[in-house]
RNA sequence: GGAGAGAUGGCAGAGCGGUCGAAUGCGCAGGCUUGCUAAGCCUGUGAUGGGCUUGUCCCAUCCGAGGGUUCGAAUCCCUCUCUCUCCGCCA
């Protein structure tokens, strides 16, 4: 969430963001509820220190047997007055809430202005992309032909979308996430933790999934109010919810595997085939939290870490900057890592890593603290990575003419030592 | 699912409808002491919001959340949430 100070400080950056993030909202009415709850606050305060001396002196006179009647009939007055303010107070407040929750984070310094993914600039390029002897397949061929995943039970199970891995593909998908959580806690200085994958409502919008983006989440019902989690991103970022962090602890770097959920309401009719976008999937995800100053440092760093991912398992990729209209409503800055898959000669996004500075941080209130100093924390996360594309990525590029896929060096270990998976008869 | 108990400051734990932002202990910070010695003594110690004279200032709000009664609520009433204990069921 924005700084409400903002409102009355500086309401020009916060037209700025909606115009940067090109989204439209009416930031001057912002402005007059501001105001209009400073002045309503200081009536309601003013009457509720006259009702505190003049309920005080009532209770001395009547001690002493004196007659306050005169003045409890006033205070009585008083109180009804108080009750209406306060009431105005509420909805002042709640609508000015609701306003704020729906404005978008500033982008940071370095964003290049934009209004979608055309304008996103790619600012770096890593591997070659393979050559071939032949037609390089689809992966859904080569899933398919390699009998990994049974694309017409998972419709059965659950509805197109879901992915039911079989045999090699069950463990390959295991590898992967197995691999990235040991690369990051052994080598990358990552906490790991296992969250729950249904949250509350809080949590939810903790991290800004709600209020906007209610539409794309599952939940349940049964008046449970719970999410099913879009990304492990929302219990690890709302572990410290409420919470002070001491400075010298300061940065926190947390990884964890979890199961996605997303509707994804608005893509329907795009990339259906195979698993380049399903409604459940697995992912490795890395949060950081830090303080302000540090956190255009950790982004780097954090971008090291994915690209990490990508380089060990030898995948062709490019890095995007994705461009203000572009960003997530929540991001300040963030990096697109696209692997090629040249099966559908595609770039596919595997992970995103964004710097929220405070804005998360401020929803979910996690601050710091240094003796008498305190702030808001930086937050940040980074998909370390997302596992069907990457999956996706390592089946074309990896397969063979023979109809076979050579298993990257670095996962061998997780999958008993073998190096390929061979086609079915 | 059944029965019961509870939710108060960083923690523990008091609190008759007015003098309670809240005793006491611990912790923490500062100071003093250095013949009660791996210690003693003293003082201080929350959050949020508002104001302007921006001051180690004033005011308001906060005792799980939300309502109600009252001149006045941590204290009385209602609703909700959560936690704990026992029983049952269960991977």
């Amino acid at each position: 969430m924005i700084d409400l100070r903002l409102f009355r400080d500086n309401p020009e950056f916060l037209k700025e963001a909606c115009k940067l993030k090109k989204v439209n909202l009416d930031i001057d009415s912002g402005v007059s509820l501001e105001n209009r709850r400073r002045e309503v606050i200081q009536e309601l305060e003013s009457l509720q220190g006259e009702r505190n001396a003049v309920s005080k002196e009532i209770g001395a006179r009547k001690k002493n047997g004196e007659d306050a009647s005169a003045e409890m009939e006033r205070m009585r007055a008083v109180g009804d007055q108080i009750k209406t303010l306060e009431e105005e107070k509420n909805t002042v407040e709640s609508d000015l809430r609701t306003l704020a929750l729906s404005i978008p984070n500033h982008p940071g310094p370095d964003v290049p202005e934009g209004y979608s993914e055309e304008d996103n600039v790619s600012i770096d390029e890593w591997g070659n992309k393979p050559t071939f002897s032949f037609e390089p397949k689809p992966h859904w061929e080569l899933c398919e032909a390699l009998d990994i995943v049974d694309f017409k039970r998972g419709v059965k199970l659950t509805g197109s979308g879901f992915i039911l891995y079989k045999g090699l593909g069950a463990r390959l998908e295991r590898s992967l996430f197995n691999y990235f959580l040991d690369l990051h806690t052994t080598e990358h200085g990552y906490t790991e933790w296992f969250p729950p994958f249904l949250v509350n409502r809080d949590s939810m919008v903790g991290t800004g999934q709600l209020p906007k983006m209610e539409e794309d989440m599952y939940c349940t019902d049964k008046g449970d109010d719970l999410f099913l989690i879009p990304t492990a991103e929302v219990p690890i970022t709302n572990i410290h919810r409420d919470e002070f962090i001491e400075k010298a602890d300061l940065p926190l770097y947390y990884t964890a595997y979890s199961a996605c959920f997303r509707r994804e309401a608005g893509a329907a009719g795009k990339d259906t085939r195979g698993l380049l976008r399903v409604h459940e999937f697995n992912k490795v995800e890395m949060v950081k939290f830090c303080m302000p100053e540090t956190s255009y440092d950790e982004l780097e760093k954090l971008r090291a870490n994915a690209e990490t991912c990508l380089r060990n398992l030898g995948l062709p990729y490019r890095v995007l900057k994705l461009c203000s209209g572009d960003l997530s409503f929540s991001a300040a800055k963030c990096y697109d890592f696209e692997a090629y898959a040249p099966g559908v000669d595609k770039y596919l996004e595997v992970s995103s890593c964004s710097n929220f500075e405070d804005f998360q941080a401020r929803r979910a209130n996690v601050r710091y603290k240094d003796g008498k100093e305190k702030g808001f924390v930086h937050t940040l996360n980074s998909s370390g990575l997302a596992l069907p594309r990457t999956m996706v990525a390592i089946l074309e590029n990896y397969q063979q003419e023979d109809g076979s896929v050579v298993i990257p060096e670095v996962l061998r270990p997780y999958m008993g030592g073998l190096e390929k998976i061979e086609a079915k008869k």
